[in-house]
DNA sequence: GCAAAAGTGTTAGGAGTACACCCATGC
DNA sequence: GCATGGGTGTACTCCTAACACTTTTGC
């Protein structure tokens, strides 16, 4: 039945990923070029069309992977996107999803079958996005931001020892807001996700910091 | 390339949503029951497949309106679901919407070409349900839950003046959760989504309840 | 007048915000 | 020894949670 049906006819799945990075206190995006029609030319994020034997994050992994060279990074979904139009080819529906890495810790793969220049964008400075890239990115950036205030999504970043200065300019690049020192490093211990290594570092200030660390479990915390 | 490519073959979108209502203090959500295979027979939420010349939103609506002849109903996209199995016919990619409506302001449509007994069961007796549809009412009613705290989006069972002891037990059973009166009322109001009438009517108590209604615009709240 | 539910106010504890001083180091 | 950024504590406000008494009505 479907299959003669044209209402249903053609139809496909995209899985597409807003990967971002901070670095020296600018928050970034990670952007493509595409090498093909449609949007020949134009920058998009990472992603594409599901294979039929691949669970839908999955796909995005596999997407980012094939684009970017890209292992090991944890996304997250946080919204379908589907208007009638959004492709010129056929009916497409884009899952999205957010990741966050350290761009420091990967090497790109710039140039790929169908993508080439693969890099890093300030998320101030994004070119014009080919689909609907634009209208993803940016409620991927919202989603971003809800995230980072109460879960351990930057430990991509940090996955390691960090300083509270230095995290902090990291939520300040993201959530483009400044914090009280010393009430940002309550909150954030508050919030039972970081723990005291015991151990100093240096960071831009002349006295050493201390040194922290996402925690292995962490509770999620009732709101009610 | 894609359409001769088996692993982007015959893939679709399905329209899904919980529409939940509250009766007497219990919460319940609409199934309606599958005429044909797969899953002939079992229960279901509303929904199904996407036309190619409609938004999602909009394809959503117009399987509500098919399967039990309901319209002019809000929804909310929550999540796509799109295990690789979660259809036995093709490949099928879920996005799925929550609405709230009231019970008794509809007349349900029972009988339609693919479903039959459309009918408003308890969130806590549930039967088996087709498809992956026990998931996703399962991440509904955490999503509904989440909504009534901070939105509007009871509004659509007290479009009209209701009193603050009526709307408290929707929340308690929506929530599970008993609140306590004075803080409850504190709590609502502090929210600014409900204004005085300055009329009284009548609930449960002997003496005379005010009436609210809620408000015609709601301004957002910054969290940040 | 009494039962039943509605309305209201006070207080204590915790979270958020604003703010000032001392500390450890590099130079 | 001084400049630089790192670490800490305190007071005020606001939100939340716990809790008891009065009010209006039906009968």
């Amino acid at each position: 039945m479907r299959k003669t049906n044209a209402l249903y006819k053609n139809q496909g799945i995209h899985v597409i990923t807003a990967i971002f990075t901070v670095e020296l206190g600018v928050t970034k995006v990670l952007l493509v070029k595409r090498k093909n029609e449609p949007y020949k030319g134009d920058w998009i994020l990472t992603g594409g069309a599901l294979y039929n034997n691949e669970d839908l994050e999955a796909g995005a992994k596999r997407e980012i992977f094939e684009k970017t060279g890209i292992k090991d990074i944890e996304i997250e979904q946080f919204k379908a996107f589907g208007d009638v139009n959004r492709s010129p080819v056929m009916r497409m529906v884009a899952v999205a999803y957010i990741g966050v890495i350290d761009s420091s810790r990967v090497k790109l793969i710039r140039e790929t079958i169908n993508t080439s220049n693969a890099d890093w964008f300030p998320i101030d400075k994004i070119p014009g996005l080919g689909f609907d890239h634009e209208e993803i990115l940016k409620e991927a950036l919202i989603y971003l931001q809800s995230k980072i205030v109460s879960t351990d999504i930057l430990k991509a970043l940090f996955p390691n020892e960090f300083t509270i200065p230095e995290i902090q300019k990291t939520y300040e690049a993201i959530l483009n807001k400044k914090f009280d020192r010393r009430n940002f490093r309550k909150k954030l211990l508050s919030l039972d996700l970081i723990e005291d290594t015991n151990k100093t570092g240096r960071f831009e200030g002349k006295k050493p910091a201390k040194l922290y660390k996402f925690k292995d479990v962490i509770e999620s915390k009732k709101v009610f």
